[in-house]
DNA sequence: CGGAAGTCGATAGACGGCTAATGTCTTCAG
DNA sequence: CTGAAGACATTAGCCGTCTATCGACTTCCG
């Protein structure tokens, strides 16, 4: 079992627990702070555009606007000009959640990373974009 | 949007489909290779068993046991002494696919770490490692 | 101008993951 | 020895993610 791997995996598990009970405190799910996050952004994007900012397919981004305007934080409307468009839209409550759930984020981050000096935090941070760096080449050569 | 977190869920994505792939390749689904690691290294356990060893819930490992038995990887049978207990057991196909996809996940991490200098990449495993403890640490005070 | 090709979103269905509820078998205390 | 408590696996149901398919609307070319 790869050291790496699974060190990076188990990792991974964790902080997707610890961002889910965070977000769990503001009524949302995990993955749902990052859609709002695109909106925040700019407000009215479209289902693709925002699929390809979080860099995930459609249909998860479809599936998730759906419960999302069924909790009240954001509504579905089509495109004006062009009717195979679909335009999301926040509600006051989407809009609220910004401040705290940006607060949550920048909370958890400090708290996993405060037992690494500046320095080991720049190493990380470059060594884990060389990581994503390579594994994107690799499945971009694999087509 | 903390610039830890998204390089981590990046490159964590990142990661997963190219492990997806390579597991693909040898007709498992992501995932499936830990449960048969656990079952390699010590054939005829308990779903309960598997599951703290992955650091998964119960019923994780019963559905993928499921499909699994149902792939021919593996079957189920009551244990003898304790009606209550399950033991997930190899079957030759099971067993047959240790080496290639062990191989296979040797590549891979070769290959996503091979851009790092040896010290990188010892410095990285050891960031990851603190990075994780204090991730662990935090969920287990958020009882 | 009208049909073919292209562009989108929505749906279907699979998988890994979780929590909560169910059911069955052991164990243990009275 | 019997009933309550405990230990397991399983089921149900939700969420995020993917691929494959469908359906509706635009655009563009002959």
């Amino acid at each position: 079992m790869p050291e790496f791997l699974d060190l990076h995996g188990r990792t991974s598990k964790a902080l997707r627990a610890a961002a889910d009970a965070g977000m769990r405190r503001h009524g949302l799910h995990l993955g749902q702070n990052l859609l709002l996050a695109a909106l925040w952004e700019r407000d009215g994007r479209t289902p693709g555009e925002i699929a390809a900012a979080l860099d995930v397919t459609t249909p998860t981004v479809v599936k998730m606007a759906t419960r999302m305007a069924t909790a009240g934080l954001l509504t579905r409307a089509r495109d004006e000009r062009d009717q195979r468009l679909v335009r999301l839209w926040l509600t006051d409550a989407g809009r609220a959640l910004r401040e705290p759930v940006e607060a949550e984020r920048r909370l958890l981050e400090e708290r996993v990373t405060a037992g690494l000096t500046p320095d080991e935090r720049r190493r990380l941070l470059s060594a884990l974009a060389e990581v994503h760096r390579a594994t994107a080449a690799l499945l971009a050569e694999q087509v």
